[in-house]
DNA sequence: GATGAAAAGACTAATTT
DNA sequence: AAATTAGTCTTTTCATC
């Protein structure tokens, strides 16, 4: 990628809302140009698309936990990842290498709540967990150096 | 959070560039109607910025890994997160309960890289890891539901 | 708080270099 | 690939309800 693209998206992913006039004065580009540029990036996937970043704590959900997931049964098919998929406390759904199968990150309100999530998972997926509770969470997506 | 204030939140999240005039048609809004209860949204801190949702594979960086970090002298003060703050490659910090004090998400091009990491980690902040590789991602950074 | 109108500014597409 | 132009739409501000 060349360095003209990597400066915009390392613009866009710290404010996603720059407006291509900005991101010209910034790159030294034509409005145009930028946007030329910008929808390239998007139509070939390095941008996936912009989202808002909601702070989970303002929003009620002040639990965050990692759920690493195994099956009972290693030798069904493994088709853990689609089951989970309704459960929309489930923030990212990881395949690991390791012990265990899969690495869930997970946002509940209460510890009440995250007990019902458990029991959710575990029979809905037919897995056992092991949950780590975050207690403190000092940086979350970063941006990459790109 | 008003209803109204959720939905707002939940149309940024998904997209992130939306217009005000987008957003008070989907809400039943005026465009300074909405323009304004973003505004506030965003002076509470619970629309904490915008920003570009990149693919991780398309700027170069394919492999993903949890490293859970332990120190080797727990009796001294916890100033890891401060000291790994500068490595780049370190997507998330969270402090955690268990037998692991932070867990760690990162993200680098080549097993490689994520050799040099590890040990940039270990001497950098003196701890001992556990890195579980990651496979596929089912799902990342999916929208809670507000 | 919400609205409506008006000025400033941003976006888009066609054209040219 | 980038710049320019011109038309359209969006953002922003301000006065008003």
């Amino acid at each position: 990628m060349e360095e003209l693209d990597r400066h915009i998206v390392e613009l866009l992913v710290a404010d996603g809302r720059m407006s291509y006039t900005d991101l010209g004065k910034a790159t030294g580009l034509s409005t145009s140009a930028v946007h030329q540029r910008v929808r390239r990036l998007e139509q070939r996937g390095v941008i996936r698309g912009y989202a808002a970043i909601v702070d989970p704590e303002a929003v009620g959900l002040s639990l965050t936990a990692f759920i690493s997931v195994k099956p009972f049964d290693p030798s069904a098919p493994d088709d853990i990842a689609d089951r989970l998929a309704e459960i929309n406390e489930i923030e990212a759904c990881h395949s690991v290498a390791g012990d265990e199968n899969y690495i869930l990150k997970v946002r509940v309100a209460t510890p009440i709540e995250l007990e019902h999530l458990l029991s959710r998972i575990r029979s809905l997926a037919g897995v056992s967990t092991r949950t780590t509770v975050v207690l403190s969470t000092a940086y979350e997506s970063r941006p990459p150096r790109i």
